[in-house]
DNA sequence: TGTTGATTGTAACACTTGGTTACAAATCTC
DNA sequence: GAGATTTGTAACCAAGTGTTACAATCAACA
């Protein structure tokens, strides 16, 4: 887990989000937020999260929908938020693998609090980030093997290329996300897990150390170009192998 | 045993988990908790569990179900947890295989006080944690045989190589659980029963002793790669035989 | 087309983390 | 209980990472 954890709360309601994003964030949490299930598919995409806030009603896919779906590929923890006094909806969230729930009106502090708890119990258990999204674990592009599975790199040239924790987790990052302007802030937490402060060079510099690994030139690179003001972007197409 | 006995508490309500985890730790044992099937067995993948406390009602799998089932494939002693009065789950709970049961509401001090008097007698008819999750004995990896059940190592060219007791468990820790990260606290759990000191560094002595008798290049390790922060990954696909 | 300020690349340094060895304590063997 | 083996700890060294500093590059605008 990052030093501070990254919750995503999922709710149509703009007023609830905020107010959520808000007191979480008082106390400490990263917060990211959803209005619906495509945006919070998107922001899993986007950031490492380590606990989801799910309204049960939703517009389009409703929140069982989206728990269920979820879990049949993640094991991020989620607190679903359900409509007051319905017993039903605690059994049925439950069961679709909901790791607790909150019945609205809520609390800001109950809901911290059970955050908290189901952040203790996920970290008994660590699932770290790959485990959260398995699938292909390995990587394909231009020649290259990149394998998540072993921690592997191959040349095109059938060459292993040894890398650093590092430089293997920000290449994962890379290879996961390719053709994507990714922010320096997202690398750092898709990377790192952890929060950018102010004029961190540390992906930039990391970015320097894993060019001089991949590139052929690192002066003009190939893979990993630069997006003045914008990030980096990976840009070979990826393909997911075996 | 090691130690802190480790339990694991299996109940969906989260009022109990945490009075139950809160007053077993301040009496010397260790606690996980779980609040259903799916993340008991979870738990029991990543730690060494000494006992499992089990409530008879759970969403999904109840706990007579869970309880049928780990006995098929495990020694661990597991005390039920019961519905006041019910005279026939207790029978039923004993005739499932657990060890003793405690009736709800209960009071922690007799809880513990079963714990205690479970263990003793668990420690007398040793069953070591090899025999708590039983299955397939023998696990080939790029060539190697390691056999769990007469505790020898074969290399690919057939040579057999002797490991101490320590390199031992700590292989078998890897080799049951490849492809993930292990932190230096699962691994000295799973191969010494034991919690780690602050600045331990028992775990990566052993990994480099490990190293020097199964890694063709020991400075640049194929098997056992070192996640910087993180802790140490098996990384071949090993599979299960005979 | 210079000038200027912002942005990026990277070298150098300090600090953290991990590998290995030596040695002492503990354990096992006979 | 003596000797051998194994294991944990401390110490030292090597490798990896973040920060800072400064040079190079870029974009905007006069």
């Amino acid at each position: 887990m990052a030093e501070q954890p990254h919750i995503l709360i999922v709710d149509d309601d703009r007023d609830i989000r905020d107010l959520v994003a808000r007191y979480l964030s008082q106390h400490g949490l990263r917060v990211r937020s959803a209005a619906d299930g495509r945006e919070m598919y998107r922001a899993l995409e986007d950031w490492s999260i380590d606990l989801i806030i799910l309204d049960l009603m939703l517009p389009g896919d409703d929140g069982l929908t989206l728990c269920r779906t979820l879990r049949a590929t993640s094991k991020i923890p989620i607190i679903m938020l359900t409509a007051m006094g319905e017993e039903t909806d605690r059994i049925v969230g439950l069961e679709m693998g909901a790791d607790d729930y909150v019945a609205k009106p809520f609390n800001p502090r109950e809901l911290l609090a059970r955050i908290k708890a189901v952040l203790r119990r996920a970290e008994d258990t660590p699932a770290d980030r790959s485990q959260n999204t398995p699938g292909p674990e390995l990587h394909v592009f231009d020649g290259w093997q990149f394998n998540l599975n072993n921690r592997e790199l191959t040349s095109p040239q059938d060459v292993l290329v040894s890398l650093s924790a590092g430089e293997y987790e920000l290449l994962a990052a890379f290879v996961t996300h390719p053709q994507r302007v990714l922010t320096r802030d997202q690398l750092l937490d898709l990377a790192r897990g952890r929060q950018a402060q102010p004029f961190d060079r540390a992906i930039d510099v990391q970015v320097s150390r894993l060019r001089r690994k991949i590139e052929t030139d690192p002066a003009s690179p190939k893979f990993i170009k630069t997006v003045r003001s914008g990030g980096y972007m990976f840009t070979p197409a990826v393909e997911k192998k075996s």
